[in-house]
DNA sequence: CTGAAAGCGCTAACAG
DNA sequence: CTGTTAGCGCTTTCAG
């Protein structure tokens, strides 16, 4: 009967001798189906090797079962947390989740984006990576929920879930001008980075309410990789009037402020932004603004899990609190 | 014309008073169009804001345009690259990969790994937690190709992509014993996960073609965390004998022999298989058996896809190359 | 170069 | 409790 591989129900209606409905009806768990028919057609199914096409499913029903999650840079290991949470919310609602990086490219984004809605996810996590979405109206308003994620969207109104990346990093600086730091040093990457620019209006918030302005001297910005900030920091320490303390606005920029710190055991107070693995193997203290990346996907996949479930209210942002903590600093 | 939210291809065609076909032609970019009718049409999908339904299309053309990747655990960084990976390649074919994992769990695995054959995934590249994939059977034989990756499969015959485990830690135990020392360490999480086995297995290997063999005293199993090595270390170094040199058949244990050595300055040469972020700025130098993670998953991805062409050769295994390289160790 | 008809594998509606 | 009939939105024949 089967021309072309996989058993179909049809196929398996056949050799239960029953309708193609009882198939359905025992495949799908409904209820009123005549015990001993069950158990014939489970015969046939198990025989015959039958397993249902989801596709050809969700295409009758109109359901979905996947969700989308597309990250601006799949290699990072933040967002690779993230994923993996999403994954396990999704996987707990019976639904599966699909996977892209739009490698911080605005077209790539667009692209895969429509890709996704193609596929007709049930809704998108979306990390944008251009600073326009328009291009999803079409798709919301036909019933895809999109969650912004680390990013607020723009041209598209929607739920967002973000850091709190200004209350973390005027936490920081306003412990570092609490302890009395008169030069404080800021090590940023580029400002055209959301999460960059909030971390920096932070980190100046709170030296306006000391009444203090900052050494334009000593704030630095582009810096995308840990080299480049090691580099930076070099330069900051080996200057005439080096700074006594340093903000490092993500874990890169940590990292490489650390390579230049710790090889010449320069008196500098190091406070970074983000968490990083083995930071506790760290031969100094040194204080981190930590918050749990996980959450951030938990909280995520939950929001477009409710727009999937029909919540219609007004579109909201979550802030994820973050804390200021120590790591490293063992007695040597 | 369009009841339910989207428009479709009938609703296109009716708008631009062409046939369901044309539109169809002109969506999938196939030849003898008129240009007049091209044009026509395209303007009907930007006015009526069409997006093509992609589950419909394949069910009809039986085409495959996602791969499943199931991972074992996909908090683990190790997984999450290889994931990113094997997405690169999936999209510069124009596929997607739906990502799951199975938590080590082998029931998991397998709930998982034939929910995604029924979404008619295109090939499946699968992180064994149980020891049988026999269940696959029936999908592998429909066409379905799988790839084991990381561990190999039991009870079916496929490709896998495995690291060089036995290989890496012949070689990071011969150097050492090259080195002259007498009490080496072996710290290693189960015995019962394949890497493992493997990894203890290269590190006896070195020793019995030195004609030596190592203290039972100093080999240490099931740590599965960094704690659980920190310990362990803490007790090998506080013994009568201590080892003089340690070898650490993962990360995490790595990470947790340096958290009990670095803080006393204890006199022990570290090596360990799986490179880690921060190494490099660890206060001392250490051996790290490294291997390029993200190549795992372009290999497998390239296997998978080696067999979607249709490529029928004998399954056969990928051994990825280790390097034993140095870590840390800047100059205090 | 274009179109009408059939059908992918399943579920939904409505009968019996 | 069971079966028949449509039809999801698209691609694939096969005719014009």
């Amino acid at each position: 009967m089967r021309k072309s591989g996989r058993p179909t129900m049809v196929d398996v209606a056949a050799d239960a001798g029953v309708s193609l409905k009882t198939v359905s009806r025992v495949i799908n768990g409904q209820p009123n189906v005549d015990a001993a028919l069950i158990e014939r057609v489970n015969a046939s199914i198990a025989r015959l090797g039958f397993h249902r096409n989801a596709l050809a499913a969700s295409l009758r029903s109109g359901s979905r079962d996947t969700i989308g999650f597309l990250a601006a840079d799949l290699s990072n290991t933040f967002y690779l947390t993230v994923a993996a949470a999403v994954s396990t919310v999704a996987i707990g609602r019976g639904m599966q989740v699909i996977m892209a990086s739009s490698e911080e490219d605005a077209r790539s984004e667009r692209t895969l984006a429509l890709d996704l809605c193609q596929r007709r996810v049930g809704g998108l996590i979306l990390v944008p990576a251009g600073d326009d979405q328009s291009y999803l109206g079409g798709e919301v308003a036909a019933g895809t929920p999109v969650v912004f994620l680390d990013r607020p969207g723009g041209g598209l109104d929607g739920d967002a879930v973000l850091i709190d990346n200004r209350g973390g990093a005027h936490a920081a600086a306003a412990e570092l001008l609490r302890d009395g730091h008169e030069r404080i040093a800021l090590l940023f990457d580029s400002p055209s980075i959301f999460t960059m620019t909030e971390r920096r209006q932070g980190f100046l918030d709170a030296f306006a309410e000391a009444g203090r302005t900052p050494d334009p001297a000593l704030l630095v910005s582009d810096l995308h990789t840990p080299a480049t900030a090691r580099d930076a920091m070099e330069r900051l320490l080996e200057a005439e009037h080096p700074p006594t303390a340093v903000f490092c606005a993500n874990n890169r920029s940590t990292i490489g402020a650390l390579e230049a710190i710790l090889p010449r055991d320069a008196d500098v107070a190091v406070t970074g932004f983000d968490d990083f693995e083995l930071a506790q193997v760290l031969p100094r203290r040194i204080r981190i603004v930590d918050y749990d990346t996980a959450h951030l996907g938990t909280v995520a996949a939950e929001m477009l899990f409710a727009r999937i479930d029909g919540d219609d209210s007004h579109p909201s942002h979550f802030l994820l609190p973050t804390h200021l903590v120590d790591r490293g600093g063992y007695i040597r």
